[in-house]
RNA sequence: GGCGACGUACCCAAGUGGUCUAAGGGGGGGGUCUGCAAAACCCUUAUUCGCCGGUUCGAAUCCGGCCGUCGCCUCCA
C-alpha cells in the first residue's frame, strides 16, 4: 500500500503526493508560550513528531516548522499579571518548551520561529491583501479580512458562511467591522499594549496571520502538510487558508492533518475541573518521559484519547518490556549460541515481516495502535525464539528490526551507561554466582538495584538494564 | 439550533460486510523454566462489540430510531 493520509478539507484519505520529490514541507502550530504546555499539547505535537520521523524513516527529506506564538491578548495579559517583559516572560517559557520537547524525544524542528521576529513579513501579506481588496481598514486602523470576498470560507470547517451571522457575539467583538464574520489582520495599537510602526500602521499582528507568515518565509508559499489539533481548524486554520491563498492566489496546504483532543478520565481537561496534566510537572514529580511519549502516542491520532491515572504506569510496564527484550538480544548477540536451524528461521522471518507490517501500518495514515501491534508481536515471537536457542546472527536480525522500527517511534533506552561503581559490581556478581556464592550474588543484585541497575540472569548469563522511573 | 466524532473485556485501545468463536498493551488467575529473584514462555480472563429494529446468505462493521459521551459554531492543542 502507498503511503496516505486523511485530508480534512476534503474528508478524503488519498495517497499521499508531496509537492517536489527533494523534500517535504511541514508546518505544525506550535504553543502560545506564556505558561507550561499540558499533555494535550503534546499528544498533538507527537502526532506531527510521528509523522515526521515516519516520513524520514521512509527516505523523504522532511523540513518542519513549528512556529512559538509569542504576542496575542493571553501572553500580554499574562506578563502584565506578573509584571515581567513580554520577552522575558516568552523566553522563560520558551526554555521549559524546548525541555518538555527534549524529554519527550520530539524531533528538533528545522526551524521554530516567533510572530514577534516575522512582522515585515506579516505586514507584506496585509499590504497584499489590502492591495487586491480581501481586507479593508476599520475606523480605529484595525486591519480585518473581508469574508465576504472569500466564497470558499467554511470549507474546511464545513461551516455555512451564512448561517455564521446568526448567534453573532457582537458584544464580544472589541475592534469594529463591516461584518461580524470578518477576522482582525492587523490590530491597532491600544495604551499598554506593545505595538510595531509599520506600513499599515502602528499595531500588531492578529492572530491567524503568524502561521501563514511564517510558513511561507520558511517554506513556501505553498506546504505539503499542515498539522494541528481538531480545535484549531476553525477559525485558525479557515482563516489561514482565506488570508494565504487570496493573498497568493494558490492553494496554501496540500493535506491538512487533525488531531483529536486527548481526554483526562473521560472529561475535557480544564481549570475548573483541576485535571490539566503538564509535562514539566509530571516529569518533575518523576514521571518517567518514555512512559509518557507511549501514553500519548500510543492511539490513533485522529480519535480521542483518554489519559487515566493508569495510563503511566501501563506505559511503563510496555516500554519496559521493550527494554528487557532488547536487553535480551543484546545478551544473545554477544553470548553467541550455536543455535537451532528452526529457531534460527522463524527469528528471520519474525524479523522481516515485522518490519513489513509495522510499515504498512504507518503507511495507512499513521496507524500506530496496529504498528504497535507488530512491534509487540516481534517482542513475544523473538522471546520464543530466544527461548527455543536462535544464534547470535538471528537475534541480531531481530534486534536491526526492533531498532529500525525504533527510529519512528523513539521508545527504547538511550545508550545505557552503568553508574559509577556498577561495572565492579556486576563483575563481583558474575564471580559470586560461579562460585555458588548465592547470599553474596543475592546481596550485589539487591545494591546494583539501589543504583537503577536490573540485573537478571538467564541462558546467555547475567544481563542488566537501566530501570525504575527517570532515566 | 447547525455541523461533526464517538460508545468494543477490569483499564487503555485496534478492527468498519465473511479469514472476528474481535489485534495489541496493562491488570487479574493458573502453569513452565530458574539456586532464589527477575525476565521470558504457555494457558486463561468479550460466543460478544451502548440499546431496539431493519437490510443481507452473512454485520462490531451498512440503514433507521433511541440512550449516552465528546468536539466545533471567532482567537482553546
Amino acid at each position: 500500500m502507498a503511503l496516505q493520509f486523511r485530508d480534512t478539507l476534503s474528508g478524503e484519505t488519498r495517497a499521499f503526493v508531496p509537492l517536489s520529490r527533494e523534500q517535504t514541507t511541514i508546518y505544525s502550530c506550535g504553543p502560545t508560550i506564556y505558561g507550561p504546555a499540558h499533555i494535550g499539547n503534546f499528544r498533538s505535537f507527537l502526532f506531527a513528531d510521528l509523522l515526521v520521523r515516519w516520513l524520514r524513516a521512509r527516505g523523504q527529506v522532511v523540513r518542519w516548522v513549528v512556529n512559538l506564538t509569542d504576542i496575542d491578548d493571553k501572553i500580554i495579559r499574562a506578563a502584565a499579571a506578573e509584571g515581567v517583559e513580554i520577552r522575558a516572560m516568552t523566553d522563560r517559557w520558551e526554555a521549559v518548551f524546548r525541555a518538555d520537547m527534549a524529554a519527550l524525544r520530539m524531533s528538533t524542528p528545522d526551524v521554530m520561529p516567533r510572530a514577534t521576529e516575522h512582522i515585515p513579513e506579516q505586514v507584506a501579506l496585509v499590504e497584499q491583501l489590502l492591495a487586491n481588496g480581501h481586507a479593508y481598514r476599520a475606523d480605529d486602523g484595525s486591519v480585518f479580512f473581508r469574508i465576504a470576498s472569500w466564497p470558499a470560507y467554511g470549507a474546511l470547517a464545513r461551516l455555512d458562511p451564512e448561517a455564521m451571522r446568526v448567534g453573532e457575539r457582537v458584544e464580544s467583538d472589541e475592534y469594529s467591522k463591516d461584518d461580524v464574520r470578518d477576522f482582525v489582520l492587523w490590530k491597532a495599537a491600544k495604551a499598554g499594549e506593545p505595538s510595531w510602526e509599520t506600513a499599515v500602521g502602528t499595531g500588531r499582528p492578529g492572530w491567524h496571520l503568524e502561521c501563514s507568515a511564517m510558513s511561507m518565509r520558511h517554506l513556501g508559499e505553498q506546504i505539503d502538510i499542515h498539522t494541528g489539533a481538531i480545535d484549531l481548524i476553525f477559525p485558525h486554520h479557515e482563516d489561514e487558508i482565506a488570508q494565504s491563498e487570496a493573498a497568493t492566489g494558490k492553494t496554501f496546504v496540500g493535506t491538512w492533518m487533525h488531531c483529536a483532543h486527548l481526554q483526562v478520565s473521560g472529561d475535557k481537561m480544564s481549570k475548573s475541573l483541576g485535571n490539566i496534566a503538564r509535562v514539566s510537572e509530571l516529569l518533575a514529580a518523576g514521571a518517567d518521559p518514555r512512559a509518557l511519549r507511549f501514553a500519548l502516542i500510543s492511539a490513533h491520532y485522529r480519535t480521542s484519547l483518554n489519559y487515566t491515572p493508569d495510563s503511566l504506569a501501563a506505559a511503563g510496564a510496555a516500554i519496559s518490556r521493550l527494554d528487557a527484550f532488547q536487553t535480551a538480544l543484546r545478551a544473545r548477540v554477544a553470548g553467541g549460541i550455536a543455535g537451532s536451524g528452526d529457531a534460527d528461521a522463524s527469528a528471520q522471518t519474525i524479523a522481516a515481516s515485522s518490519w513489513e507490517r509495522f510499515a504498512r501500518s504507518m503507511d495507512d495514515d499513521l496507524a500506530v495502535p496496529e504498528a504497535l501491534a507488530a512491534l509487540f508481536d516481534l517482542v513475544r515471537d523473538g522471546n520464543r525464539a530466544l527461548d527455543a536457542g536462535c544464534s547470535g546472527a538471528a537475534a541480531t536480525a531481530m534486534l536491526a528490526t526492533l531498532e529500525q522500527i525504533d527510529a519512528t517511534l523513539a521508545l527504547l533506552p538511550a545508550a545505557a551507561e552503568l553508574p559509577h561503581g556498577a561495572a565492579e559490581l556486576l563483575e563481583a556478581r558474575r564471580a559470586a554466582r560461579a562460585a555458588k556464592s548465592w547470599s553474596d550474588a543475592d546481596r550485589l543484585r539487591d545494591e546494583l538495584a539501589a543504583l537503577g541497575v536490573v540485573v537478571e540472569d538467564g541462558r546467555d548469563g547475567q544481563r542488566w538494564r537501566i530501570g525504575g522511573v527517570g532515566e
